[in-house]
Parts: structure tokens; C-alpha cells; sequence
DNA sequence: ATAGAGATGATAATGATTATCAGTGATATA
DNA sequence: TATATCACTGATAATCATTATCATCTCTAT
């Protein structure tokens, strides 16, 4: 239903579909690259389920963070904000914020790795890592040097 | 008083320097490499301004951090966390936190500066980044697997 | 000294998130 | 099919970090 990773990691995890987690997960679909704070999901998610509540929906994207089916990051404006993964992608995702519109581009790139590798050797064992750009995106670079 | 660097950053951005900032900073350079809360902050400044309270701690370690004194970072417990920027760093510098202890290590590396050449061909202007591994460090690997 | 600006501390307000709890709905078993 | 159980939900109170407010204090410059 909703494609074939996603359906195994609910019954891997025994998580039951109901019609708020069906609807807050239809959200997420609906926004795939988007980067949705759980007031935004609410609101999407009211039209498909209008009794839905905040707590169920902040409960739902947890848990659904927790089983990996989303990203869980915060840029900056203090509030966690969520985004579907993709089946391709590794675990591994990166972002470029702009500082004047606060657009949020994505970065797919392997030169991390090599990092890694230098911390494993090390002894650590890497398990994710997070790396987030801050920029002026080329529109806003245009607008403040002018 | 503080080293050529922070005095600079302080005259240049008319920075009244107060006993409580005073405080404040010296807390900071004591804890060099350590990343503190606002309340952890606070505490230790007490011990030298009694009467602190932490509104000023709030005001003061933003204030530093806007005029790079300070760098302000988020790990995983939902409080923003300072570390005094020592003067040879570039203005990047990349966190290996433990899951298990929440260790956090620095990570100096210039690994990165390919990535931002490339964001700046596509016509970015890369103004921060900020990389944070997620770990176990050889210490809680070793427990983990036992 | 004195007016005005900046700084401070106490505390109220805010805002995101989490906890609680009573009610509801699904499920499994007899 | 009835029923006991357990997960799920929505409303709302509680929490906790951070910010705003405001009266008071303290510099600094004239």
C-alpha cells in the first residue's frame, strides 16, 4: 500500500495501519523532499482524517522515526521537522539551508565516507551522521548583492 | 584579557564588558572543548557572580555566539549547547557524539572544503556547515558487544 | 550631578513537545 | 457471539527550554 519498504517496516514493527497513521503517512508521501513540522502535518492531515489530534500526530511521527520510515532533523527555527525517506537513499542525507529563504536542498554524496572510515578505524562505530549547509541559495545571493 | 581574538570581536561589536559577562566568559574559556547549557552555565557563573540570574546567562551566550565568540549547537536532548571557538579553528568544526555515553568529540577536517566548492559552482554561497557524527565510541562499543 | 542609554534580575509568557487519562475500537479467545 | 484485553485516540494539562517584559540599577558622557 504503500510500497514494499515501508509495508515491511510496519509489520516488522507490529504497527498497526489505523486511519490517522494511514493519513499522516499519506501526507508524507504527498510531500516527498518536503521538510514538514508536525503543526503542518496536522493541517494536511485534518483533510483527510478531521478529528485527528496533535498528540496522534506527533505520537505517529515519532514512532514512524523511530522505524525509520522518516527523517527527523531540525534547522532552524527550533522545531523538528520530518521528511519521508526515500527507498534509494542511504542512511546518509544531507542539507543545504539557505539563511535568506530557509529553503531546504538536498545533497547526496559519498565523500563522507571516507570520514567514516578514518573514525572506524578509530574504534568508533558510525551509525549516522548528519550534515547540514548554510548558504545563500543563488536567487538570494542574487537579491542581497544587489 | 580574554586573548587578542575575543577582545577584538567584543570592541568591535560594542560589547560592554560587564561582571556578568565577565563571568560568563571566564566559565567559557574554563571549559574549553566542553559543550554547555544555559544552565549548566549558570551554575558555575554563580560561583563567581553570585546574583547571576539566567536570563542574563540567555542574553549573554546568544550575544557571544552572533559575534562568533561562541558557537551554539543542538545534540540530542533538545537544548542548545555553547563551546567557546578557539582561535586556529576554522569556522567549521564537526562533533562525533557517542549514542550510548553522549560523549561528544571534535573532528577537525578539511574533507569538506571539496563539497563546498562544489555547492559554490552551482552558484551557492556556502556561509556554515555543521556535521555531526552519531557514534558508539570504542569505550561503549566494547560494552555494547559483550 | 544628571540625563539617557544600556544592563540586569525576577518573573511572566510563549511555544513546542510530552504525559495523562478517560473513552473508543480492534482482536483474540472461549 | 460475547467478552476480556490491549492498543489507540483526542482533549487537555504538564513540562521545559527559551524569550519577553518591566522596574530597577549602573554606567557614561555631557
Amino acid at each position: 500500500m504503500f510500497g514494499k519498504s515501508i509495508n515491511n517496516k510496519l509489520k516488522d514493527n507490529d504497527y498497526r495501519l489505523t486511519g490517522q497513521r494511514t493519513a499522516i503517512l499519506e501526507v508524507m508521501m504527498d510531500n516527498q523532499g518536503r521538510h514538514l513540522s508536525a503543526e503542518e502535518v496536522l493541517v494536511q492531515a485534518r483533510e483527510k482524517q478531521p478529528n485527528i489530534g496533535i498528540a496522534t500526530v506527533y505520537r505517529t511521527l515519532e514512532k514512524l522515526a523511530a522505524i525509520d520510515i522518516l527523517y527527523k532533523s531540525m534547522f532552524n527555527d527550533d522545531k523538528y521537522r520530518y521528511e519521508i525517506k526515500d527507498d534509494h537513499s542511504e542512511h546518509h542525507h544531507h542539507h543545504i539551508v539557505c539563511l535568506a529563504c530557509g529553503k531546504i536542498a538536498e545533497l547526496e554524496d559519498d565523500l563522507l565516507c571516507s570520514l567514516e572510515g578514518q573514525l572506524e578505524t578509530q574504534g568508533f562505530e558510525v551509525v549516522d551522521h548528519e550534515l547540514k549547509f548554510f548558504v545563500y541559495c543563488p536567487v538570494c545571493r542574487e537579491k542581497k548583492n544587489k
